[in-house]
DNA sequence: TCGAAATGTTACTGACCGGTAACTCACAGG
DNA sequence: CCTGTGAGTTACCGGTCAGTAACATTTCGA
C-alpha cells in the first residue's frame, strides 16, 4: 500500500494537510468544475481523508469559497506585477495589460476560474458568489481608473471595452483555443480603441 | 392529487411528452446548470416521467446535446432576423447586431446557454461540445464576412474584436447585471471600431 | 372497434454525494 | 513522561444520481 506516493520517504516531513488539501481542491475545481468534483476525490488527491478536509473547511461550500478567495489574491497579485514596470503612464499600463491577459488566454488551461464558478453557483446565497462579483467589480473600476488618467473623451465607455474584451478572452478559452483563437487580437484591439478614445 | 396541473382540462389534448420533456430540459439546464438538474427533476417539470424520458432519449447526455443543437437553431433564427431590415447594408446590419446583442444581455436570464454549458462539460468526447464550438467557430466566420464587407482595413482584427466583445457581454451577465451593467456599451463601442477601422 | 403505440407506475440497481461518529496513531512541547 | 493536537482509519448516515425492468394504462389512427 501507499505505492502512489512519489516523493516521501520514511519520516520526511510533509506540508500540513489542510494546505495540500486546499492545493489539490484549487486545481480540481478549475480543471474539471466544482459540481464534479467530490470532496473524497479532493482529499484522495491531497493524499489525506474526507475526515481531515472536513475538521480543515466547515463545508464544501466554504472550501470552494475559500478557493476563490485565492484566486482573486493571485490574481490582483499577477495584475501588480503587470502594472509595475509602468509605474505613472497609464497608457503603457493598459497595453502592458492587454498583452499579459492576450499571453494568459493562450497559457491558461480553462480561461477565467471566477467566470466558470459563477456558472456553477446559480444560488443566489453562495458563499463564492460575493467573491466573484467584488473581483468583477474591481476589475472593472480599475480599468476605469486607467482610462481616466489616460484622458480618454469617454472613460466609462472604454473601461467597459477594454472589460467586454477580457472577459470575452478568457471564455472563448474554452472552446476556441489554440495559436490562432481571438484573444491574439487583445493588444491590437486596445491600441485601436486608446488611440480612437484619446486625442490619438 | 393532480392539482398542479394548471391547464389541462379532463380529456384535453396534450403536447406529446417528448416535447414537453426536451422543452423542461432546455429550460431547466439553461437555468440551473446541466450538473445540477436531474433527469427525474426534468420528467416532473415536464409533467411525465422518467421512463418516458428515456425512452426518447438515449441518455441524459444525448439529451443535453440535443437541447444545444435547438439553442443553437434558435440562435440563427434570431441572428438571421437581426439582419434582415437591413439586407445589403453590411454597416448597419452590424451595428444592428450590436445594439441587438446588447438588448438581449440585458434581458436574458443567465447570458449564453453554449458558453455556460461549455463550462460543465470538461469530458472531451461530450456530444455536446461539438455542437458549441461549432456555434463559436460560425459566429467568428459570420463577422469576418461582415467585416469584410464593410471594407475594413484589418478585417481579422476587427471580427474578433466584436467576437470577444459579445462573449464578454454574455458571460458578464452572472456577474454584473442590471442597467448599468457594462453589456449596454456594445453599440457605442461598436461605432467607435467601426469608425476606427474604416475610412471613417 | 380493435390493436398497436405512447405513456404512466412502481420498484429496483449500483454508484456516488456531502457530511459525521468513534476510534487509533504519531509526534510535539511542557 | 505525559498530554494535547493534528492526522489517519473505518464505518456509517440519508439522500440523490443515471439508468433499467416489468407491467398497467391511455390514446389514437385504421
Amino acid at each position: 500500500m501507499c505505492a502512489a506516493k512519489t516523493e516521501s520517504a520514511a519520516s520526511e516531513s510533509r506540508r500540513p494537510a489542510r494546505d495540500r488539501i486546499f492545493e489539490a481542491a484549487k486545481d480540481l475545481f478549475y480543471r474539471y468544475g466544482i459540481r464534479a468534483v467530490g470532496v473524497e476525490s479532493i482529499a484522495a488527491e491531497a493524499d489525506a481523508t474526507k475526515m481531515t478536509l472536513y475538521r480543515n473547511f466547515n463545508s464544501k461550500d466554504e472550501l470552494v469559497a475559500e478557493c476563490l478567495r485565492d484566486h482573486d489574491r493571485e490574481f490582483w497579485e499577477w495584475w501588480a506585477n503587470v502594472l509595475a514596470p509602468h509605474a505613472d503612464e497609464p497608457k503603457a499600463q493598459l497595453m502592458a495589460l492587454m498583452e499579459a491577459f492576450s499571453r494568459d488566454c493562450e497559457e491558461c488551461l480553462r480561461g477565467c476560474p471566477m467566470n466558470n464558478a459563477v456558472v456553477e453557483l446559480h444560488e443566489e446565497g453562495h458563499p463564492g458568489r460575493a467573491v466573484i462579483v467584488e473581483n468583477k467589480i474591481q476589475i472593472r473600476e480599475r480599468l476605469l481608473a486607467l482610462c481616466r488618467e489616460i484622458g480618454a473623451r469617454d472613460p466609462e465607455i472604454l473601461a467597459d471595452a477594454f472589460y467586454l474584451l477580457i472577459e470575452g478572452a478568457y471564455i472563448s478559452q474554452l472552446t476556441l483555443k489554440g495559436e490562432d483563437g481571438p484573444a491574439k487580437t487583445l493588444p491590437r484591439i486596445g491600441e485601436t480603441l486608446i488611440a480612437a478614445e484619446t486625442g490619438k
